[in-house]
DNA sequence: GTGGATTGCTTGCATTTTACAAGTGGCGGC
DNA sequence: GCCGCCACTTGTAAAATGCAAGCAATCCAC
């Protein structure tokens, strides 16, 4: 049972998906290479425990990421983008231009991981 | 006084500005050519008022909304993007453009309005 | 110029979400 | 076994949101 939505429109539906403040950050986390709990935790912008492990259940459950056995650091939890979750790149970064352009005060300092 | 940003990362700093469910939706009405309260209250995700004027107060305090005294309806009170409300148009676009790829049963149904 | 409808909010309160701190279980190394 | 790290979970307080009602200022017909 598919949860009942706002609205058809596809701003409203992705809003849904990606509306918040720390969605989008472990996408951009992920996009640079980060796939460990302790990493994403680890940034800058300090995101507690349970929110992100909430999100990170979100985003699985969405198809945008998917957990896997890392081989550098086996045992552990890893999780990566899916090809679905990298289609979301191209909106990440025009959200990123734009705080460059219209923000004082922002650096890029990440770049995207090679595919 | 500037209030403290979580990181200077200007994807987190745009989040902060744009980063929850009803402030696009807003934006996009703004596009849509919409310009009256009631006009967003009837828009069909139904947007709390309280809600409503509080993300109205805070566009125009971030300077992308500006109020104005409209020609058409004269007497009410009227809202449009100002220049810089304008540039987040193709961060929009990207995002609806996401949706109705990945989000079935989405459908695009507003035009921008002229400039 | 008065009554009623409309507009653009504000207020009060219940519910939901988030933040912060602490705790728990599993695994690996020694 | 014991220690420490990792990936969470839990408890609780604070904040944001949702909902309904209310309210002042127009507008408009009559």
């Amino acid at each position: 049972m598919r949860k009942s939505r706002r609205s058809p429109c596809p701003v409203a539906c992705v809003l849904d998906v990606i509306g918040d403040k720390w969605t989008l950050l472990i996408i951009r986390d992920l996009a640079a290479g980060k796939s460990q709990f302790k990493e994403f935790c680890a940034s800058p912008e300090r995101i507690a425990t349970n929110i992100l492990a909430d999100r990170l259940d979100r985003l699985v459950s969405h198809g945008l990421v998917e957990r896997y056995a890392s081989d550098d650091h086996p045992g552990r939890e890893a999780y990566r983008l899916t090809l679905k979750g990298r289609t979301l790149l191209p909106v990440l970064k025009s959200i990123a231009d734009w705080g460059l352009a219209h923000i004082e005060g922002t650096e890029a300092r990440i770049q995207v991981a090679a595919p």
